[in-house]
RNA sequence: CCAGGGGGCCGGGCAGCCGCGUCGCUUAUGCGCCGAGGAAAGUCCGGGCUCCACGAAGCAAGGGUGGCGGGUAACCCCCGCCGGGCGGGUCUGCUUGCAGGCGAAGCCCAGGGAAAGUGCCACAGAGAGUAUACCGCCGAUGGCCCCGGAUCAGGUCCGGGGCACAGGCAAGGCUGAAAGGGUGCGGUAAGAGCGCACCGGGGCGUUGGUAACAAGGUCCGCAUGGCAAACCCCACCCGGAGCAAGACCGAAUAGGGGUGUCGCGCCGCAAGGCAGGCCGGCUUCGGCCGAGGCACCCGGGUUGGUUGCUUGAGCGCUGGGGCAACCCAGGGCCUAGAUGAAUGGCUGCCCCUGCGGCGCGGGUCCUUCACGGAUACCACCCGCAGGACAGAACCCGGCUUACAGGCCCCCUGGCACU
């Protein structure tokens, strides 16, 4: 579990997987294991919305990451419109796939480069 | 049974698998217990708790409350009662569709003061608070004109008619949320509490009630409309900030505190006094400080961790008091404590609602001796979909707001039956 702020950031860097319903961040961390975080934004509803948001994402990054999580690595969820709504099993399927493609090494662009290149 | 109205409660159940958090026991792996709400919400009131501030008295300012009595730790909360408005209906009056009186259960009321003062009352309307006079009514009295009569005539007097000049009136019309008591009869030139009856209102004392207030008596024809969630007046109450409060633990640097010493606006050898500053906004009394440098000692902002942190105005049971809110006594129970913030995911059965299907059963209809057929009805079966509002963050008491669906109780009036 990622407390730290400083992690968060860090994660920024990565790897930027997007789905519907959430975006995956992967970083590598330098041997410290695999480790998850969450990120709810107040944009996304307010404290009900969000805390079972989290619950959900729990959930999820708990059945894939002992299997599909890549090792040593940082993995965090950013919650999206639709998170809660969402099939359950459907976002596990998406949630492997967008694994895969991190672990392809397959992601967007870090952010803060985007939009800003010229 | 019909009509009207009020209140309380629940808010999915059982089971399995995989997880999460605290705690306990085991230990390098597990096991066990417990684990959201009636609103956990809005953060609107009231408290507990914590720290800060606070020398005393008075004044001022600001905020709050506002019928009476009770409940409570306290309240802008709750209960009971009172008053006013609404209310099924019922009664009275007459101009017969209007006015007024009384009024079940129940609903609503920021319900002190409007003869302390100031202010406001838009639009409409003649007139909005020292009422008003547009239309209208009258024109008795006075004036002018005409006719008849009396007198010789001017003139005067008597009778009749007209004008609407002076003047009288405020009933009726109109406007409005509101038009200066209401209805009726009498009265009058026309009218008017001008007089009377009833209703309403005011003063005084009487009786009942703890009180708000009520009832009846007597006097007064009636003099003072509304707004105080406008200023204001009256009575009572009120320090500030909040668990990111606060406490503890631990290393480095700036600033902070204490002691000693040197030194210090004016007077003085000194003690001290004065000027000056501070002590919640002001006053009086009172208190404190009264430059700074150096040395030594003490202590530690931020970040992280621990604590505060869940036993409490607690919950339910029995008995008692009270119309009730609520209180008292006895014995019983322990019921979430997270901090990037635990209480989740999947499945089966049952429950409720809706839609669809098919067969059997029942009902209804068609036809018939029968067989049979139809069905937008009911129950069963199968399938699918849905099951609200919403997530503790120091803790209580309230208020307000949100809520699929469901259950229960009570009150008033009417009808029917026993």
């Amino acid at each position: 579990m990622l407390t730290r702020r400083s992690d968060f950031l860090a994660a920024n860097h990565g790897l930027r997987v997007a789905r519907p319903g959430f975006v995956l961040l992967v970083r590598a961390n330098g041997g410290q294991g695999k480790r998850y975080g969450i990120t709810v934004t107040k944009k996304v509803g307010n404290a009900v919305v969000r805390n079972r948001m989290k619950r959900r994402f729990r959930e999820l990054l708990r059945a894939a990451l002992p299997l599909e999580g890549l090792p040593d690595h940082d993995h965090v969820l950013i919650g999206r419109d639709g998170g809660i709504e969402r099939d359950f099993a459907r976002m596990r399927d998406e949630l492997g796939i967008a694994l895969a493609r991190a672990a392809e090494g397959k992601g967007d662009a870090p952010r803060g480069q985007r939009g800003r290149r010229r």
